[in-house]
RNA sequence: GGCCUCAUCGUCUAGCGGCUAGGACACCAGGUUCUCAUCCUGGCAACCGGGGUUCGAUUCCCCGUGAGGUCACCA
């Protein structure tokens, strides 16, 4: 049996987007779960459209995901090179043989008579066909102009590994352009070249080419060429519509999500559940997981729209799963600048107590800066607190200062403090809803934040009880 | 417009002739001595429509409807 092989063929347009990578997630964990091989292969055929660096661009964000490839441009590899522009001369000899073989034969139209043709055909709602248009005798092909297919229309049937059985009739068969007037192939033609070579044996791709396979099919069969299996993964839909996510619907870098923070195994996780599940009411899958379980088979034939809460919520799984330690390192770089000066011991005990509740990385300074310096003071949080705004300004200062002598003897552990403050919903009569609260205010000046107790402890006393003091002395 | 594809809660999905149509996210309510979060419990919420086939259709078939893709010297 020949070794499956699959492949990423981006072009080197711009960034990776949700959708983009999950082709990429897909052919990766065919490939690992079979002990194939994962090949990148660069798309520059479009010199207009290629944006410099996107192809390190590209690169940073396989790597980053975990999603090694076996071969590529950076790397190198048996099928070197594996970039496009770099194998013109392979398409040019592959032209050739088509030239001789009587298949591929110049345009001669300029593209705006073309575009005439296209036209009419349009205004008669008919769809345009070029083979319609096929010149008697055309030219001796020269590199100025495109060189066209010469189709074989007929039916296609054919089995996509995803969509199932497919079939088409002849008139969709059509003279398509090989090779473009400024000597670079088109998708096309080089993409069947290049796929071939590579003994590529699983293509993925978007539905965005399932239109066009059986003219790959008749190109196939001229080149004398096996066309691998073939599998169409629909799209993924913008959040609000119908429509292919994009980069116009504000469709992120997934770099832009690892700078933020989050996991590359909430990443995969997420992007190869969109249209894929293994039968079970399993939500979360380790990579391992994944590269056993997954199954071109059971992808779905629809599209799936991209929530981002979902993968809000599996980042948060996959954080408080974390241990503390290697949470800690993770979130080095993402620490207010105020706490440069702490030591990692507190810093480890600030994290400790905000795990629970990090979404993603870069959420970490919101959630931990009353921990590194004194927040201003905001009124409002006491004015408008539905509990302690009836109270009086007398009663809180009270309350404030009961709560101080009591603090000022603990030694501030967690246990102690829980005790001290039992004892103060007794000494004050008050429900926890005021007392704590009030306590929780004037120590923190946050809307929210963790366990009282807990955060009190981490704070320290010479912190807590200043704060209180602060609090006291603005009312 | 031609051709191709798709169709279960708001979202991601399970289902492959017989189920009170299950789970997850989100949302709502309650509990966890305070907030936020976590966690637990409960709740809301779906088979696009019409015909068939069948004892019985979410499931199979047909026709609609809706959505998407494609018809480039872009990939």
């Amino acid at each position: 049996m020949k070794p499956l092989r699959t492949r990423f063929a981006p072009s080197p347009t711009g960034y990776l987007h949700v959708g983009g990578v999950r082709t990429a997630v897909f052919a990766w964990l065919l490939a690992r779960q079979s002990g194939g091989q994962f090949v990148l292969r660069l798309e520059d055929t479009d010199k207009k459209r290629e944006v410099a660096g996107s192809d390190r661009h590209v690169m940073e964000s396989l790597r980053v995901l975990g999603l090694d490839y076996d071969e590529g441009p950076d790397i190198g590899g048996p099928f070197a090179p594996y970039r496009q522009s770099e194998r013109l001369s392979i398409y040019e000899q592959w032209a050739k043989k088509l030239i001789d073989a009587g298949r591929a034969y110049t345009d001669p139209y300029s593209a705006e008579e073309v575009q005439a043709f296209r036209e009419q055909a349009v205004s008669q709602k008919r769809p345009f066909l070029y083979r319609n248009h096929r010149p008697d005798n055309p030219p001796v092909w020269d590199d100025t102009k495109p060189l066209r297919f010469k189709s074989d229309p007929k039916s296609y049937k054919w089995r996509d590994a995803i969509l199932g059985d497919l079939s088409t009739g002849p008139e969709i068969i059509d003279d398509f352009i090989l090779v473009k007037s400024d000597g670079y192939p088109t998708y096309n033609f080089a993409h069947i070249i290049d796929d071939s070579e590579m003994h590529i044996t699983y293509l993925i791709r978007g539905q965005e080419f399932t239109a066009s396979v059986p003219n790959y099919l008749n190109l196939y069969e001229a080149l004398g060429l096996e066309p691998p299996v073939m599998a169409t993964v629909p799209h993924i839909l913008a959040p609000g519509g119908q429509k292919k996510l994009s980069k116009r619907d504000g469709a992120k870098d997934v770099l832009d999500y690892i700078r933020d923070g989050f996991l590359p195994e909430a990443l995969v996780n997420f992007i190869a559940s969109l249209g894929w599940n293994d039968g079970t009411e399993q939500e979360i899958f380790s990579r391992k997981e994944l590269i056993e379980k997954f199954s071109l088979g059971r992808v779905h034939r629809s599209g799936a729209h991209f929530d981002e809460r979902r993968l809000l919520w599996m980042n948060g799984y996959y954080i408080r799963e974390l241990e503390l330690d290697d949470l800690y390192e993770k979130v080095s770089n993402y620490w207010p600048p105020e706490s440069e000066s702490y030591a990692e011991a507190y810093k480890k005990q600030v994290l400790g107590l905000v795990q629970e509740r990090l979404k993603y990385f870069a959420e970490l300074p919101e959630l931990t800066s009353l921990f590194f310096v004194d927040l201003p003071l905001d009124p409002s949080l006491i004015t408008e607190h539905k509990q302690l705004k009836k109270l009086s300004r007398e009663d809180l200062k009270i309350l404030l200062k009961q709560a101080r002598s009591s603090l000022e003897t603990s030694v501030f552990s967690v246990a102690d403090l829980t005790t001290r403050l039992n004892e103060l919903i007794e000494l004050t009569g008050q429900k926890p809803a005021v007392l704590f609260s009030l306590i929780r205010i004037a120590t923190t000046q946050a809307a929210a934040s963790p366990g009282l107790a807990e955060t009190l402890a981490v704070l320290g006393k010479q912190r807590s009880l200043k704060r209180l003091d602060r609090q006291l002395s603005s009312l």
